[in-house]
DNA sequence: GTGAAAGCGCTAACAG
DNA sequence: CTGTTAGCGCTTTCAC
């Protein structure tokens, strides 16, 4: 209903009556193709000339539907993410998608995998959601509450897995978050933390609300007070340095923190050690999300690590299935995620590392 | 000429023929119209169950073709990337484009965005190239030698804009990156190191290829010997952390670092620190590539920042005039490259961060 | 050398 | 309620 503002669309045809000629001399210009059917250059010249004039711009849709001899992909199977998350997980979510269509073995051919953004809460504004003329299927992933209420009152065009968030009546992979929450108050109660802390990003997640809500009452529940809220603007390093600088300026400063992600943690690490706190002496940190950098700063971050190679694993095998034709009955995988306890809340280091994601998947099968 | 493995393709006639009844009562059921259209449930679930016997897929490019009414995007503008390649830049990459559409006001509208993977070596096999099936413009990143091979020699239906390396014939935004090998090395020596290494991935790109050559030759005129050489499985935190702890356990170890990705840095730090070094007093490192993380580790790394952001900033607005129509003159955009120098070469850790990048793009206006 | 015509797969009018 | 028809924009035979 919303009609955009028509702009006027140059095709072949504008092109070739501009230039006098027809749309399947164009065509063949366009294309490289004057050599092979002989076009005077004094004609490839006058169509070049019209093309230019009418900033023509070809439609790859319309290329693409006549290309089948081209080898053109049947399937294509998206990641719906948004600018505003962030990114390093993403590369995950895609091998796992490549994963499970070169599984497929000779159909693997017919299959696209890309990535479509959009801003936190303008998932509606996406266009060929309702009319599926974008892709065959997508993983929906990094939506905030405006996207999870577009999604639950939207029917969209094609089957859809969500990847860490439950939204009712579409299938989704999610980790059990309550748990991050109370476990991270626990943690740090448990290292002997009384006035607790917690950094959030201003734009909370389903994820994040939840492991928000869940330390804030496990704190008043343990600690009997609520912990010191601290805001970030946004999730990046550079955010969790800012807020806990102006904490750190402050008497009184908790002496346990949890980052509702790990990059918040990362960058508030700085902001201790220049005060001349310790970690984990003067505060101790728990943080949450695969960032793989947790394991290496100083100290190593105690940190939640969500499984993700086995979410995005699974969130890939249920698309490719739904867009086989599995019947779409809830389909609801829940992970387990457990804390990874090192040096940042005063738990002894492990001496080796946990394996690597990609050994981790082998070594389950 | 490669004939694919021509899997046949169910249509949506062949659905009509199954279940004895048109292809617009097919479509009508597949798009949901089937109660506008007053269909009665017994044909619904006729056409329904020949859809799912058969295997039906939808075309998307149909879809979009014959969409136009209800919003196709007119111009598809696409960053093709490595699966393999670190994404934290990407969302960069990808913002600045979104912004450059949005300059356009209201044909902003008509411009989608989106991303599309290909396997490090094998961009030649990404479809839609040669005939400019899938995109109207196309920003080209983390290409490795084969890539770039194939590259200079393919001649491809859209648009290209090189991020981060040159190929002659091609628009491109690139570093100077000569300049980053040879700057390590005196940094290095500059802080009294005479005993080199460097850390590199197995797979080179021409950036790292040619930051790897200038380290060299420059370590081989200043201290009169080659560095030593540590090869890393990938880019990652771990590969770093994997090679260098390998390093450590030898007797003789180098004082000086280089490594050729922030990455790899970063889980170096942890394997020197757990072989009791300190960093900088026993190892300096420098590492290169605009890693969020740098800034925050302990102690700070000092790292060549490539003013990232100027380099998508370039590169869309490239993109986005080429797609315009703008003259394919040989475009190239070189961009300096300059080191951060912070505690982990000896250097006193600026006290005030350093711009974000974004005030960073506005202050240059 | 060039144009006319067909058709990729789908959906929306419009007749029945 | 259902089928016929047209056409999205492009490329590719096939005639002339």
């Amino acid at each position: 209903m919303t009609r955009q503002a028509e702009v006027a669309v140059v095709t072949v045809q504008d092109i070739a009556r501009e230039a006098g000629l027809s749309a399947s001399s164009v065509s063949a210009v366009l294309s490289g193709q004057h050599v092979k059917r002989r076009i005077p250059s004094v004609t490839v010249n006058r169509i070049l000339a019209a093309t230019r004039k009418l900033r023509y711009v070809p439609n790859v849709t319309a290329r693409s539907l006549r290309a089948k001899a081209s080898g053109t992909k049947q399937v294509v199977l998206s990641v719906l993410t948004s600018y505003e998350a962030p990114v390093f997980l993403l590369s995950q979510t895609l091998h796992a998608l490549d994963r499970a269509v070169a599984q497929r073995g000779e159909a693997a051919a017919n299959y696209l995998v890309n990535v479509e953004f959009f801003h936190a809460g303008r998932l509606s504004q996406l266009s060929g959601l309702a009319d599926g003329h974008r892709c065959n299927g997508a993983i929906i992933t990094n939506t905030i509450d405006l996207d999870d209420h577009f999604l639950s009152s939207a029917k969209l065009a094609f089957p859809v897995v969500l990847l860490g968030r439950r939204i009712p009546g579409y299938p989704g992979v999610s980790a059990r978050t309550e748990m991050v929450g109370r476990s991270a108050a626990e943690i740090l109660v448990r290292a002997g933390r009384r006035k607790l802390g917690v950094l959030q990003p201003t734009v909370l997640t389903q994820a994040t609300r939840s492991r928000f809500a869940a330390f804030v009452a496990t704190a008043e529940q343990t600690v009997g007070a609520p912990p010191m809220i601290i805001t970030c603007e946004g999730l990046s390093e550079r955010a969790g340095y800012e807020a806990m600088r102006r904490v750190v300026a402050l008497n009184t400063v908790c002496d346990g923190i949890f980052a509702l992600s790990d990059g918040l943690a990362i960058g508030a690490y700085l902001a201790i050690k220049q005060s001349g706190r310790i970690i984990p002496d003067d505060i101790a940190m728990v943080g949450v999300g695969d960032n793989p950098a947790s394991h290496y700063i100083d100290p190593p971050l105690t940190a939640f690590e969500s499984a993700e190679e086995a979410q995005n694993e699974a969130a890939a095998q249920l698309l490719i299935n739904l867009v086989n034709g599995a019947p779409e009955e809830n389909l609801t995988v829940e992970v387990p995620i457990f804390p990874v306890l090192r040096e940042s809340t005063g738990h002894i280091h492990e001496p080796s590392l946990p394996q690597s994601p990609a050994k981790r998947s082998k070594a389950s099968k």
